[in-house]
RNA sequence: CCGCCCAUAGCUCAACUGGACAGAGCACUUGACUUCGGAUCAAGGGGUUGUGGGUUCAAAUCCUGCUGGGCGGACCA
């Protein structure tokens, strides 16, 4: 790229002004390549100068100056200096060779490598089939996929799964919910169980199976019928969330199940290995996993706030304070009267764990995990240490929850609540890409105010529809073009001219698709796909300028060859950006 | 009590991860086309970046005190 160009440019001529006596001796600091904010200052720049002013106690304008002297000439970019900044700013000649490029790379177009094809994945979604896809979800899943599309375009073999927790407690419950719903079809009363499932969802899943199996369950002992419930529930359950996820435009290359992990032994035998690496601690018939290998103490693990109930038991705060994180239970015969057939969750994380990256030897593991997984984090790593696995490989995304509207009201989401808000309502009401790019368009760390009323209200004014406007009006403009040359004529010209940009808002056109490499590669490092949005509503912005100010057809032909380059250029970029973020792009609208 | 995160224009959010004058959309005001798609374009008003200190040549960004909020600190959801 040409910002690494322009870095090295840079190194060299520092050092070359050292050499010249210009710069008195010393190590060059690490320094960045930034991107002005304002486009009169150009297209990159150094703010080196300003940190060596010290380094080299001169002023930072002098020092600009003298590296700005000895930067190498190159037919890319002039350079200059301001306000103790080196400027860089791309020539012409650069601009219309780039758009060029950029025609020849055609669908490749915004690829960068970094992953040299090393298989890498993004497990994502991963909610409980205890109820249909929630608002929620769609922001987990939303946000994943465009993560596992931008792994893609930086080079990597991306998997896509969702991990389903298929065992537990939860799932009982679901199953005890599901037969409350069953028996209540065939007129039989039987109370809903403590932290059960009231939300229509699961009645509808009740209903379905009696529709199927009859009434035949309710002569079977509840613990069995409960147990088959549960089972096919979370079948039926996962087929109405797959159909979701589509409907979201996200697929799956699988779906993995909790339960094979202890089915296989996997699970056991992580654990004997945790043993052999003396970090379990057995203590009050629990085992527990201890980073450090420290005895696990009473309390530990509790909250603060329970501390007052078992100050008795000999609780001080000092003990169980700062090693909360360290120590993470497994198993407890307190979650079952057989401690081995009920696992905590973090149990099945850890050979889940080397299961993607020791098993599966995926070279990068991303996990999209809600803010309710926080506290999870340090624990993975921990134990990723603990198995001597390569921590560097797991990154983990913690996304903030969204804050449902209802009528300029917060409501509370919950699927227990019964007042979740379903992917299939949201995207019937507003449309898969329009949920996509407001799910998309904020930062992982903010939390979502999601107001239904006013998605609804506005959706018609969502941003998306202004990027795919400018996409369908740049094919429009080749309709016409076609139209009026005739296709052979079209298809020579376009190949027998080169960009020759002129105008300034052609310029600044150029100078906007040719960042795509760079918000790439911004996305594939910070792991935060907002900044596609923003970047595709100012494309499509300096789009929509050059298209006001620079007819493209009924022009000489230099100028409409020229023109119809830089459209075509701009179309493949705006493309890009929506296809990575998962959305259409229209020809007509 | 401890930990993570958040606070930026009336509203919803950005700010390329420490750089130049903090930018967009919505809303409001005004203007532009007999011409390639008006789902458009241009212009305007609107800010002590919650608050006090600190680090730095440079702070919305880093550290820290405070205020307000979200989430968590496992008996498994």
């Amino acid at each position: 790229m040409i910002r690494d160009q322009i870095h090295a440019a840079v190194a060299a001529a520092t050092v070359a002004a050292q050499a010249a006596g210009a710069l008195p001796a010393f190590d060059i600091p690490t320094f960045t390549i930034e991107r002005p904010r304002q486009p009169d200052m150009g297209d990159y720049a150094a703010s080196l100068a300003m940190q060596l002013a010290r380094i080299a106690r001169m002023a930072p304008p002098k020092i600009a100056e003298a590296i700005a002297r000895h930067v190498p000439p190159s037919d890319h970019y002039t350079v200059e200096v301001a306000a103790g900044y080196v400027n860089f700013r791309l020539t012409q000649a650069h601009l219309n060779q780039q758009i060029g490029d950029v025609l020849v790379q055609n669908e490749k177009w915004g690829d960068i490598d970094l992953g040299g094809g090393a298989p890498a994945q993004v497990e994502h979604g991963s909610a409980n089939p205890t109820g249909y896809a929630t608002i929620g979800t769609g922001r987990n899943v939303v946000v994943g996929d465009t993560l596992a599309n931008t792994l893609v375009a930086a080079g990597y073999v991306v998997h896509r799964e969702w991990y389903i927790n298929d065992r537990g407690a939860q799932i009982a419950r679901f199953g005890a919910s599901l037969y409350t719903h069953y028996c209540a079809v065939f007129g039989v009363d039987v109370p809903l169980p403590p932290k059960g499932y009231p939300g229509d969802d699961v009645v509808t899943v009740a209903q379905e199976i009696a529709a199927r199996e009859g009434d035949r369950l309710l002569k079977l002992p509840q613990d069995e019928a409960c147990r088959f419930l549960g089972s096919a529930g979370v079948e039926i359950m996962m087929a109405h969330i797959r159909s979701s996820l589509t409907r979201l435009g996200v697929q799956y290359d699988n779906f993995f199940s909790e339960n094979s992990l202890h089915i296989s032994g996997l699970a056991d035998r992580m654990l004997n290995e945790l043993r052999a690496r003396n970090v379990i601690r057995e203590h009050d018939g629990a085992i527990w996993f201890s980073e450090d290998g420290s005895p696990i103490r009473a309390g530990q693990g509790v909250k603060r706030d329970d501390y007052a109930e078992d100050e008795d038991a000999g609780v001080s705060e000092e003990d169980a304070g700062p090693k909360a994180v360290q120590a993470v239970m497994l198993r407890s015969p307190r979650i079952s009267p057989n401690p081995a057939d009920r696992p905590t969750y973090f149990f099945s994380d850890v050979p889940y764990l080397w299961n993607k990256l020791v098993d599966r030897g995926f070279k990068l593991a991303v996990y999209v995990w809600g803010e309710d997984h926080q506290a999870d984090v340090p624990r993975l790593y921990a134990a990723a240490r603990a198995l001597s696995l390569n921590a560097d490989a797991v990154k983990i995304l913690i996304y903030r929850f969204i804050t449902i509207m209802r009528s300029g009201v917060e409501v509370r989401m919950g699927k227990r609540a019964g007042n979740a808000i379903w992917i299939d309502d949201v995207v019937d009401e507003v449309g898969k890409d329009a949920v996509r790019f407001t799910l998309l368009s904020r930062s992982i760390d903010t939390k979502i105010i999601f107001d239904l009323d006013l998605l609804k209200e506005q959706s018609d004014k969502n941003p998306v529809y202004y990027v795919q406007y400018g996409h369908a009006r740049i094919a429009s403009i080749f309709r016409n073009a076609q139209e009026t040359l005739g296709a052979e004529p079209l298809a020579a010209g376009f190949a027998a001219h080169t960009c020759d940009l002129q105008h300034e808002s052609e310029m600044a056109l150029a100078r906007k698709l040719l960042e795509l490499p760079e918000i790439v590669a911004l996305v594939a490092a910070t792991l935060q796909p907002h900044h596609y949005t923003t970047y595709a509503y100012a494309l499509c912005s300096t789009f929509s300028r050059f298209y006001d100010d620079c007819r493209i057809l009924k022009q000489p032909d230099a100028v409409l060859f020229s023109r119809l380059r830089l459209a075509k250029a701009a179309q493949l970029t705006l493309a890009r950006v929506l296809r990575l973020m998962g959305m259409e792009t229209p020809e007509k609208m």
